[in-house]
Formats: C-alpha cells, structure tokens, sequence
DNA sequence: ACCAAACTAGACTGATTAGTCGGTTAAGCA
DNA sequence: TGCTTAACCGACTAATCAGTCTAGTTTGGT
C-alpha cells in the first residue's frame, strides 16, 4: 500500500468522524504516520486532498458499476429488451448496496461531502463522465418504454437516491438486508418509481396487464 | 426585522455560496452590517449560529407541513381512511415542492448542512421531535395497509429524498413544474414507491384490483 | 558503482480568524 | 427622571494551521 494510499485512508477515517475543517492536515499526517512534507508532496494542498479522496471512491464505486452492467448489451442495443434492463438494473442495484455495506465509511464519505464546496470543479467533471453508462443504461430503458418518459436525468438522480436512502437505513439496521422478501420489497419500490406512469395510463403497465390477464 | 434574523439571512447567503469554513464571522457581521461583537451576542460560537439556522429553517418548513396536514384526521384516527392518507400525503408532498422552489436558497442549505458535523446534536434532537407528525402519518397509513410493510423510518427516508431529488432537478428545470402531466407523474413515482408490494402479492393492490375490474 | 529523481522528514512562519473585552447606546419600567 | 438590563460596537489577541524550506534518504536505471 503506498503512501499516497495510506494518507488517502486515514483523511477519510478523520474527515467523516470530525469534518474537513476540523481535521488540520497535521492530523492526517500523524493518523498516517508520515510527516507533512510527504503529505503536501503527494497532494498540493489540503482541498486537492479531499478532491482526489473524492475522486478515488467515486472511480471505485463506478469501477464495481462497470462490472455488474453487461457490457455486450450495452454496446448492442439491439440485444437489449425489458427483461435485460430490468436484470441488468437489479444487480447494478445489488452490487451497489453490498459496496456500500462493505464499505461503509466511503459512503458516509459520499453523503457528507458529495455536496461540499471544497471538491474541484474538474474533479466533478471527472466524476461525471465516469458515470455515463449509468446514464446510457435508463437511457435505453427509457427508448424501449420499460421506465416512465420523465427526463433521463430525474430517473438517475431518483434510482441513485433510493439507493442511498436505503443504505443509510440498512447500515442502521444490517439484519434487513439478510431477509430474501426484504430485499424482494425494496427492489420493487426502487424500480416501481422508474417505470410507474401517471393514473390513467397506469392498465397498460406490464403488471397491470398482468393482473388483468389473471382476472380474465 | 431583528439583528438577529439579519445575520441569520447574511449568513445563510454566504454559507451555501462559499461553505461554512470559507465563511469568516467576519465576513458574516459585514454582509449583516453589524459588529463583530453583535454577532457573538446572539450567537455564542459560529457553530451555534449554524445550528440555529438550521434549525429555523427546519421549523420554518415543519409550520407548512403541519398546516398541510389535516390535523382532525391525525387526531381522530377513526376518521381515518386510505383515501385521507393519499390526499393528505399529496398536500404536503406538493407545498413542500412548492417551499423549495419558493425558498431555493433555504433548501440549498439544508442540502450541503443537513449531514454536516458542525449541527449540535441538541439542535438534531429538537429537530426530530418536531417532524414527529410526518412519521404518524406513516404510522397510520401503513397500520391501514396503505403503505407497504417496510419499516415506517424507511417509508420516511424514501419519500422525503424523493421530494428532495425531484426538488433538485426542478430548481435547474423549473418548467417541467408547470405541466400538470408531470407533476401528475412525479407524484405517482414518489407514491408507488411507498405502497408497492413484492411481485407475488402485486395484484391485490389497488391499482391492480382496479385494473382487474375494468378487465372483468 | 554512480547518479538523478522520487520521496521523506519535521521545524518553522505568515496569515487568518474565532472569540473577548471594555465601553456606549437604547429600551423598558417604576 | 433615574435605574436596570439588554443590545450593540469594533479594536484587539491568542491560537491555530496550511503550506514552505532545507536537508536527508531511498530507489531504479545504466
């Protein structure tokens, strides 16, 4: 593990248990047994810290993302269908809780700091890009009709919050998550936001139809 | 209006523009045009001034959702139907989208503060028994099968981050807010989500039960 | 074996800033 | 009118801390 990671590790223990400002790099530095030179030559000041933190958790988060999206499908559009979106949602949805119960301190990172003023512009660009195939994922989804017309990017803002809301309530009660129909349950509630239409077109989604078949 | 809430204000406008530590006190009393000194009256440290802003603004957004929801219904739990929860739901869910756009700066803060470390825990505690009607709510809807039987913290969680992203996405694109089919949408979405059962038990909910009917 | 570049070290400093203090003004009240 | 208390003022200070500096050590390539 190299310097750079160790310091990397041990601002992020201090950052998420006192706050930026209430963390002086000297801290950082004891916590990471190295002196302040080493510190400020591997990160030109305290901001390019938390921005590179920052950088490093989200590229981690998305590298996992990358992992559980099927590539082939993604590249091939005409072999995708509803049932493909709908698996290849639910085990980027997995995937990302296990993440964030696996490492819950990197969340605690991303719930305090996503909105902080001290992460660079150019970092959130980084970011950003780095997260294009989530995008590209309801994107399709949206083109076959499997989520709701509302803008692509208030789909992706309403799945990825509906994960974190539900992480930070499982890494309160972990036991949750070990109950198949728990799971089951909040899966659906995450994806019946995406695809949900308004009252009146509501007969002709899949599981309404369903029902009605059932009736029939 | 007091010193007191002019500071509060001067404060409020530097904090989610430049963050908290950016923020000298100084900087603050100038903004404010006020002593140094008149500052450190009101307020004894600057962490105490955040809390106390946070706290305004909490109860400041608590006073419209008490005036939202009907306060016979609570008190009376009799009076109490699944039609009630939804309309009531409704009302809060649309003059809480309607307080963030109206007060932008106020949800920005609440934003980029909500999770920070500078927030004593006393100002926390008050903040929370304070909102204690909007968990009844819950409690009652799910009691009369309303709501799916996830733990009522959870119901909580979902639907207000679903209020706060879509608040989000409409202070960047406010003229989806003037379309009637959308907010119909937007409300559905953050709807489903709290009601939705696990696919085996899907057609005994109402939607479906209604859509069977119109099958038959 | 040699050299340069990468890396480590920690004492030091200049700048910043939260909060104090002694004093003035205004408000409420008898 | 005089008395008390709270609001207000702003120069000042004690302390902190980000980032520098100089000197030393390790690494890896040739």
């Amino acid at each position: 593990m190299s310097k750079r990671d160790i310091i990397l590790e041990a601002a992020l223990g201090l950052f998420i248990k006192q706050g930026f400002e209430k963390t002086p790099t000297s801290a950082i530095s004891k916590t990471a047994q190295v002196a302040t030179g080493t510190l400020f030559h591997h990160f030109k000041t305290k901001e390019d810290l938390i921005s590179a933190l920052y950088l490093d958790i989200k590229l981690n988060l998305k590298e996992l993302l990358i992992t559980s999206i099927n590539q082939d499908v993604l590249s091939n559009p005409e072999n995708m269908n509803q049932a493909f979106i709908e698996e290849t949602f639910q085990s980027v949805w997995s995937s990302m809780i296990a993440w964030v119960l696996e490492n819950p301190c990197k969340f605690k990172f991303l719930t305090q700091f996503s909105d902080s003023a001290h992460i660079n512009s150019e970092t959130r660009e980084r970011v950003e890009s780095a997260f294009s195939e989530w995008n590209t994922l309801f994107e399709k989804g949206q083109t076959l009709g499997t989520f709701s017309d509302m803008p692509v990017e208030l789909l992706v803002g309403l799945a990825t919050n509906h994960i974190f809301t539900s992480c930070e309530f499982l890494l309160v009660n972990p036991d949750f998550w070990k109950s198949e129909h728990f799971q089951q349950q909040l899966f659906r509630s995450c994806w019946t936001q995406l695809t949900s239409e308004s009252l009146d077109e509501l007969s002709n989604t899949p599981f309404c139809s369903q029902a009605k078949k059932e009736a029939q």
